[in-house]
DNA sequence: GCTTGACCTTCCAGTTGCTGGAAGGTCGAT
DNA sequence: ATCGACCTTCCAGCAACTGGAAGGTCAAGC
């Protein structure tokens, strides 16, 4: 199948198909036109890559995944391990953006947001507190 | 005073100074050397900036937010104007990496890790649901 | 058989916000 | 004079695409 569908059936822009394999992420064969001609197992791939960027995990982890998800003799351990660090990470950001979303909350409430030239956000963000 | 000093006392990289100044958001004097000379007031703008970047705020909200800060005549409702929609923009990131969290726990949760080849997580990435 | 339009191809450039490095100038102290 | 720490510019690269230009291909309709 051409591109197009490839891309339709994966969720992915045929960009992003282009590009993944520009990055060596999948091998299409060709077809005598020079068109890609993607095979179910390529959109099973696209579609295992699709989900794991969904879920928060770079190109180079979903490189990994997919090589443990190709390799028969791999350890479901290696797979765990990327998820169980990926899943700090993601614990990690939340805390920061959860402390973010205070301070910014704060600002908001203490302006009184009118016409009048001072506003309790800009003296916080110049002078620090 | 030279760059160093800037960078010491906004706590910003020298290198990140640099590039405020090639876009255009500082434009410190030079000295007879070709070193560039930066007054206090300059040195007040980068902890404006580094402040500002460190909430979430974009380069081009933080530019927003600068020229607010010079502009005597401002409102102070164009300021909250835009910190609340950062927060709203926060707090999507929040539920999404929350929502990406839960799903993360519970395949690590159903995953053995052990060295025998079946595992949940790549059959999850694989399969969807 | 010719045109039209939708598809496909490659390649180059841009995005955001820096960061690293090379090659070279300057300064202050010894 | 020379050393090391600073400063300068410029060029390249990171992630992960996205957009656009220029051109080839294909199937349908007239």
């Amino acid at each position: 199948m051409n591109i197009g569908e490839a891309s339709e059936r994966s969720g992915l822009p045929s960009k992003t198909i282009r590009y993944y394999e520009d990055i060596g992420l999948i091998r299409p064969e060709r077809g005598g036109n020079g068109y890609r001609d993607y095979a179910a197992a390529d959109v099973h791939k696209l579609r295992f890559l699709q989900r794991s960027r969904g879920l928060g995990f770079s190109v180079e982890e979903c490189r990994q995944l997919l090589a443990l998800y190709e390799d028969k003799a791999r350890a479901s351990a290696d797979v765990r391990d990327i998820a169980e660090t990926k899943l700090g990470e993601i614990d990690r950001k939340i805390r920061e953006l959860t402390e973010l979303r205070r301070t910014l909350e704060h600002l908001v409430h203490a302006c009184h947001g009118n016409d009048r030239p001072d506003c309790p956000i800009l003296e916080e963000l110049s002078d620090g507190r």
